[in-house]
RNA sequence: GGCGCCGUGGCCAAGUGGCUAAGGCGACGGAUUGCAAAUCCGUUAUCGGCGGUUCGAAUCCGCCCGGCGCCUCCA
C-alpha cells in the first residue's frame, strides 16, 4: 500500500488526456485536447429566471459538477461559466402579471435556482453572469456583426442573417432553407423568415436598455455569445445545456460566434438528455407536460402537486433530501433521457443507504468519521500498489473501471456500479477480518479496509457524493423523536438481558411499524429512521402502554425509568380517566 | 412533412463486434442472529420483431412494431 503521495500537476497530467467526449456538433465521440494545455473552459447554458426552476433544470448542472470534478480530479484547472437570463418575453411577461419590476421577479427566481443548486450539491460553478450585466459586450458584439456584414437593422431590431453564414444549421443538421417558420409577429421586418433577433427595440413600458438602434433589449441568444467571449475566449473547450437547446439556442450562438471570430466557439459541443414526466407526457415543463397539466387542473386538481414533479421544486428537496434526487440523477448516463418518477427516486435512493451504513460501520471500526477521512484529491496520487491482498486488488479492479467509465465520455451511470462493488468489497473484508471485534486491533487489517474507504471517497467525491453528512431533515423534533427512541431502545435491551423477549420484540416490532429500523450490534443498538407521519406521537402511545402494562405488573423500574427519561425530553405525562396523554412543554 | 433519439431480467440501468450480458431496487434460498435488522454467499435476462453482413452481433445494415424529442418559449 502507498502512502499518500503529494500530487503534482505532472503525475495528474499523464493520465489526463484519456477523456474522451461525445460532440454533438461532429457527433462522435473524441479524446478531449484542451485549447489551452492544463485548462478547461466550460460554459453551460443556465435557466431563464421567470418562475420556479423544476428538477429538470438540474440535470445540466449536476452533471456538469461532476464533469467539473473529474477534470479537476485528472490535473485540470478549470472554469466554469453559467449564465443567467434575466431579460426575457417570458420574464416580462411575469412581472406584469404578478405586478412587479423585471428585475424583482428575477432576483427571486435566481435565488430559488441557487437554493436548489446548492441542494443538489452544485457547488462547482466559477462564474454566474447576469444578461442584465453583460449589456455592453452584447451591444458590442451585435455591433460587430452588423459592421460584419451579418446582420442587419429594421425599424429598431436587429437581426442576425441567416443566409449569410454557409455553416448555419450544422448543429442541428438542419439547411436554411428547411426554416419554415412563420417568423413570428416581427416576420414582416426581416429578409429572411429563419432570421432571428439579436436585438428587440423595446415597447412601451418595458425594461430598456439605449443602444445605437434605440432602446431595447437583447434578444435570447446573443447574451451567451457575449459572456462566453468575455470570459472564455473566443473558442473555448466546451459548451453545454440541454438537448432541447440545440435548435435555435445553440444554432444561433455558434452562428453569431463564429461568423464574428471565424474560428470555432467550443471544441466540444456537450447535451444532456432532458427529464421526462410520465411515459406519455413529453419532456418534463415541455408542451406535451404542460398540456397534460391542463387537462389535470381541469379535471383532477389535486394530483398536480404531486404528479410529475414539475415545479415544486423545493417540497421535493424536502421530502426526498439532495444527495438523493442527484445520485438518482447520475444513475443514468447524461446523454439519456430519464422518466422522472419519485418513486423511482425512493427506489433509487434505497440503494444509497448502503454507503450511509458502511460509513456508520467505519465509524464504529475506525472511532474516525468516514466524511473526516483524507482521500487523494488526484487520479495520480489515488493510485495505490494492492500487492497480492485480495481486498485491495479488488479495489484496484473497480478504481480502475471507476476511471475507465468517467474517461469515456463521463459514464457516471457505469462508474456508481464500481461504488458499489467497493462498498461490497468493504463489508466483505470487515465481515472476514471481524474487524468489529478482534480484529479491529490488528493495525494491518485496518490499514486494508482503511486504504479501501480512502478509495472509495476519492472516487466517489468526483461525483460529488458522500461529500459531507446529510442532514437529517427532521429539525428540533428529531432530538425529541431520538430521544424516545433512545429510551425505547434501551426499555428493550432491558428487557432482552432479561430474556424478556416478548416485551423485546413488540419493542421492535412497533417501531417498525412506526419507520424506526432497529439494529442489534455486538455492543449497542442502533437505529434508522424513516420519516413518517406522526412519528412521534405513535411512539409516544407505545411507550404508555408500555409504561401502563409494567404499572400494572408492579414493575415500577420500568415505570419509572419511563417517567425519567420523559422528563430529561421535557415530555409531561398526564393520566386522564380515558387514558394518559402527553405534551411536550 | 423535415431532422433526430430510444426499446437490455419484475422495475431502473451499464454494455455499441468476440472473456461467464456490470450495478441498483425487488423477490427467493442459504450463512449469521434468541428472533430480527444490517452484512455476506447464491438464484433470478440471450438483449422489441423479422431479415441481412460476419468465423462471430445486444452491439453493424435494412424493414417492421412500439415509445419519445426538436422544427415556437424551454435545462
Amino acid at each position: 500500500m502507498s502512502a499518500t503521495a503529494p500530487s503534482t500537476a505532472a503525475s495528474a497530467q499523464s493520465a489526463a488526456t484519456t477523456i474522451s467526449i461525445y460532440d454533438t456538433l461532429t457527433k462522435q465521440k473524441r479524446p478531449f485536447v484542451p485549447v489551452t494545455p492544463g485548462k478547461v473552459g466550460i460554459y453551460l447554458c443556465g435557466p431563464t429566471v421567470y418562475k420556479e426552476s423544476h428538477i429538470g433544470h438540474m440535470v445540466g448542472p449536476v452533471i456538469f459538477d461532476c464533469i467539473k470534478r473529474y477534470f479537476t480530479y485528472s490535473g485540470y484547472e478549470v472554469t466554469w461559466v453559467v449564465n443567467i437570463t434575466d431579460v426575457d418575453d417570458k420574464l416580462i411577461a411575469e412581472s406584469v402579471r404578478r405586478g412587479l419590476p423585471m428585475a424583482d421577479v428575477a432576483e427571486e427566481m435566481t435565488q430559488d435556482y441557487l437554493h436548489n443548486l446548492a441542494a443538489f450539491g452544485v457547488d462547482q460553478i466559477d462564474q454566474m453572469p447576469r444578461a442584465t450585466e453583460t449589456m455592453d459586450e452584447i451591444i458590442e458584439f451585435i455591433a460587430a456583426l452588423i459592421e460584419q456584414g451579418f446582420a442587419y437593422e429594421s425599424e429598431g431590431d436587429v437581426y442576425f442573417e441567416t443566409g449569410k453564414d454557409p455553416q448555419y444549421g450544422k448543429l442541428s443538421n438542419r439547411t436554411t432553407d428547411s426554416l419554415q417558420g412563420e417568423g413570428g409577429e416581427a416576420a414582416q421586418r426581416k429578409r429572411s423568415l429563419g432570421d432571428f433577433a439579436l436585438w428587440k427595440a423595446a415597447k412601451e413600458g418595458q425594461p430598456s436598455w439605449d443602444s445605437p438602434w434605440g432602446s431595447g433589449r437583447p434578444g435570447w441568444h446573443i447574451e451567451c455569445s457575449a459572456m462566453s467571449r468575455a470570459r472564455l475566449g473566443e473558442t473555448f473547450d466546451i459548451h453545454g445545456g440541454g438537448l432541447d437547446l440545440l435548435f435555435p439556442h445553440h444554432e444561433n450562438e455558434v452562428a453569431q460566434s463564429e461568423c464574428r471570430h471565424g474560428k470555432p466557439m467550443a471544441n466540444f459541443w456537450m447535451h444532456n438528455g432532458l427529464m421526462r414526466a410520465g411515459a406519455s407526457a413529453g419532456k418534463l415543463g415541455g408542451r406535451a407536460d404542460r398540456e397534460q397539466q391542463q387537462v389535470e387542473q381541469a379535471t383532477v386538481a389535486t394530483k398536480i402537486s404531486r404528479s410529475g414533479g414539475a415545479g415544486g421544486l423545493a417540497d421535493l428537496v424536502a421530502r426526498q433530501g439532495g444527495e438523493r434526487l442527484r445520485f438518482f440523477l447520475l444513475r443514468t448516463q447524461y446523454r439519456s433521457t430519464i422518466v422522472f418518477s419519485e418513486a423511482e427516486v425512493e427506489q433509487s435512493g434505497a440503494g444509497l443507504e448502503t454507503f450511509y451504513r458502511l460509513f456508520k460501520r467505519y465509524e464504529r471500526i475506525t472511532g474516525e468519521s468516514y466524511y473526516d477521512v483524507d482521500a487523494p484529491r488526484f487520479r495520480g496520487a489515488g493510485a495505490f500498489d494492492p500487492g497480492d491482498d485480495d481486498t485491495l486488488k479488488s479495489v484496484a479492479a473497480h478504481r480502475q473501471h471507476f476511471i475507465e467509465s468517467m474517461d469515456d465520455d463521463f459514464n457516471t451511470g457505469a462508474a456508481v456500479a464500481d461504488l458499489f462493488e467497493i462498498a461490497r468489497t468493504l463489508n466483505r473484508y470487515a465481515d472476514q477480518a471481524d474487524l468489529e471485534a478482534s480484529g479491529k486491533d490488528d493495525p494491518a487489517k485496518l490499514a486494508v479496509f482503511k486504504q479501501g474507504a480512502r478509495t472509495l471517497r476519492e472516487l466517489s467525491g468526483t461525483l460529488g457524493l458522500f461529500i459531507r453528512p446529510i442532514q437529517s431533515a427532521g429539525g428540533e423534533d428529531q432530538e425529541t423523536l431520538e430521544g424516545v427512541i433512545g429510551l425505547l431502545a434501551s426499555i428493550r435491551q432491558d428487557a432482552r438481558a432479561a430474556k424478556n423477549f416478548e416485551l423485546g420484540d413488540a419493542i421492535r416490532d412497533q417501531l417498525q411499524a412506526a419507520g424506526v429500523t432497529l439494529l442489534d450490534r455486538p455492543d449497542a443498538t442502533e437505529w434508522e429512521i424513516q420519516p413518517t407521519g406522526n412519528q412521534l406521537d405513535a411512539l409516544m402511545q407505545l411507550v404508555i402502554k408500555i409504561r401502563a402494562d409494567a404499572r400494572a405488573a408492579k414493575d415500577f423500574a420500568i415505570a419509572d425509568k419511563i417517567r425519567d427519561a420523559l422528563q430529561s425530553q421535557s415530555i409531561t405525562l398526564e393520566d386522564r380517566a380515558g387514558g394518559t396523554e402527553w405534551d411536550k412543554s
